[in-house]
DNA sequence: TCCATTAATTTAAACATTTCAATGTATTAT
DNA sequence: ATAATACATTGAAATGTTTAAATTAATGGA
């Protein structure tokens, strides 16, 4: 298991705003972008930078839909995660 | 699950220096504060940090012996993480 | 084309984290 | 007692993160 995938990971899960936009793809399935700073009362931008957080940890999967973004669980992180936890449990 | 304390997990877990103490923790089964210092070779008032941190999150467990610290991993917050991640899976 | 919509980028501020030198505290050994 | 050891705390500098206003980019519709 390659540590610097769960460091990554693991940075992108240790805060409040990005977890609950985790808990919230999870809930509904997918979101948009808008739907983020909805729930989560936080600028565009800053929206932005965490979702970038999150897609480049491979964390959320995101796609273009038009000028639309997408984004999903990736369940196979979530996978991988689960699996190291395992193991050192 | 508390996501509070998910955050708080991750958090510590986020860091080069901390996951590599706790591999090392996983690796060895316990470690002494200053096995940190040798192997990270960080200053001891950084190790003391970094290891409160651990502590404090519950990653790591901590009995004081003397004026020894002796770090062990906390398996059941492992379990915890594991299983919060697999049923996001 | 022109305008509205959705998201990314740039910039700068406020804030938080990491790091270590210096110092303090508690415990053990002489 | 005194000195040495192991760790914690304080304080300050360097660095990194979070945030939003302003701007830019890209897409879709009138």
């Amino acid at each position: 298991m390659d540590l610097a995938l769960i460091e990554k990971a693991a940075n992108a899960i240790a805060d409040k705003h990005r977890l609950s936009i985790i808990m919230e793809v999870v809930k509904k399935g997918k979101l948009i972008c808008g739907d983020v700073c909805e729930f989560t009362c936080l600028s565009q931008p800053t929206v932005s930078h965490h979702v970038k957080i999150l897609v480049d940890s491979g964390v959320l999967h995101s796609s273009k839909n038009g000028r639309i973004v997408e984004l999903t669980l990736n369940k196979e992180m979530m996978k991988q995660l689960s699996m190291f936890f395992l193991q050192l449990s």
